[in-house]
DNA sequence: CGTGAGTTTGAGTGCGCTCAAGCTTAGTGG
DNA sequence: CCACTAAGCTTGAGCGCACTCAAACTCACG
């Protein structure tokens, strides 16, 4: 919901907006500490790209001849095992940073899981720039403790939560993320946009498809969410949500 | 082993070695880039301080007043659940680094597993010199990533790997962090320390400490590890326990 | 020896997986 | 406009891996 705002916003604006002011993901990204002299910098080499739905961004293994900010939709970070087994290790959402400076090829596929328009920068130069730019080196340092916080989080559900909690546990954050993003103060009930699959919750959560869906349909049918559609959510109560999802009252998952 | 060694060296130079450039992490850790002005400095700024095995370092909600390096021994981070499930989060080896500037209160546990010496600042004015100071902000963002990356690697494993992958994949990556350490090159079979108790393994592989016996025993059964005694083993294979992991023939595991 | 912590082994259970079928929805062409 | 198709989702039946509960074993230490 949020998310298509931001995409319509976007493409009103021509699809390759140039001025970073306007940028909505200006002051969260990794540019977020700089000044006008700086941006105009980044300005300049800059590029935008939108992927499909699934359309491959980077194989691990590859070379990795960019580095971007994603703007808007949401791409996926992922391994997989010769035999098919996949797991996914970060969904990177609008003002999230793709990419890792000092290393010549990825680690991780990434793939586009909706439609998503990325900042892009080529690598060297823009190694170049953090080496001499500490407001983008310090902003980058920020995040990714942030990210690496949020990915022992992780951990943690992937290692010792049951399916119900891991279940409950996605869907809080998605409800979080999206209520904390929206202006117009808190609705009850929160209306929440689950915008990946139940084969990318699956992939997430270290559980398989169907027992996503089983989760889902229990929590629905014990009043935890509402469904309007398979993709659509509505959340009578975030509290219990998070209670469902075993976290002791302070919640703070993520962030 | 190579563990122990480190310690008497350390303790042979009585405990408390003031000079930097005797230190057994100096190339490894958050100084690494240091030049040796801005290590007068540091050394100026640091103490060191020892724990025993099961000491807390610190807890998730206390106010962080500093930050370390683990200059010997092991220290872990975990997170727990309110009914007791827990799930360790990192394993901090010597040069890693331990704290979050920029953060008020810590986010996970910290414990130390092993006789543990930590290198420690303030936090306060270990921020400032972080600022300016781009050798020591650097060497911490790459730090940061390589952590991030291991902490991926870590959730394929949590998510998708069963109980004998994990053993084999834990005792792997010991047996890679202690054979590469090792100066007189690979002797066959390679003895492992595995230095940390069946319960901080399980907490380590998101397992129950029965299972994690269990499958020791039945890689020892299959003769792709011996025990010498219940913390000490011998690998004749190390391409044969990297199979047992699930590794597509590369390895790559942490680091 | 006796004690206690750490580890191993056994028996039985249940959660999440596998395999399989049916349902819903959107897109396509007659 | 309505079959037809295919992809995504849901539901059911049965199984097996890892968990729980319980007991025995090992070893360091007093």
């Amino acid at each position: 919901m949020i998310q298509i705002k931001m995409e319509v916003v976007l493409l009103a604006k021509g699809i390759k907006p140039e001025d970073c002011g306007d940028c909505p993901i200006r002051h969260r990204a990794v540019c977020a500490y700089c000044e006008s002299a700086e941006l105009d910098t980044l300005e300049r080499m800059k590029s935008y790209k939108t992927y499909e739905p699934g359309d491959p961004i980077l194989w691990a293994g590859d070379p990795m001849r960019f580095v971007a900010s994603v703007i808007s939709g949401a791409a996926v970070l992922s391994q997989t095992m010769e035999d098919g087994r996949r797991q996914m290790v970060g969904l990177l959402l609008p003002s999230d940073f793709i990419g890792r400076p000092g290393r010549e090829t990825a680690n991780f596929d990434v793939t586009a899981a909706t439609k998503l328009t990325l900042c892009r920068f080529e690598r060297l130069p823009f190694e170049k720039l953090l080496k001499t730019t500490p407001s983008i080196s310090r902003r980058l340092l920020d995040m990714t403790l942030d990210e690496l916080d949020s990915a022992r989080q992780w951990m943690l559900l992937l290692g010792r939560k049951t399916a119900r909690e891991k279940l409950a546990s996605l869907l809080a954050f998605l409800a979080q993320r999206q209520t904390q993003m929206s202006p117009e103060g808190e609705r009850n009930p929160v209306p929440v946009d689950l915008y990946i699959s139940r084969e990318a919750m699956a992939d997430y959560l270290g559980l398989t498809i169907e027992t996503v869906s089983r989760q889902i349909s229990a929590l629905r049918k014990d009043g935890v969410i509402e469904l309007t559609d398979s993709r659509h959510m509505l959340v009578p109560d975030l509290a219990l949500l998070l209670d469902e999802a075993g976290y002791d009252s302070d919640g703070g998952m993520m962030d």
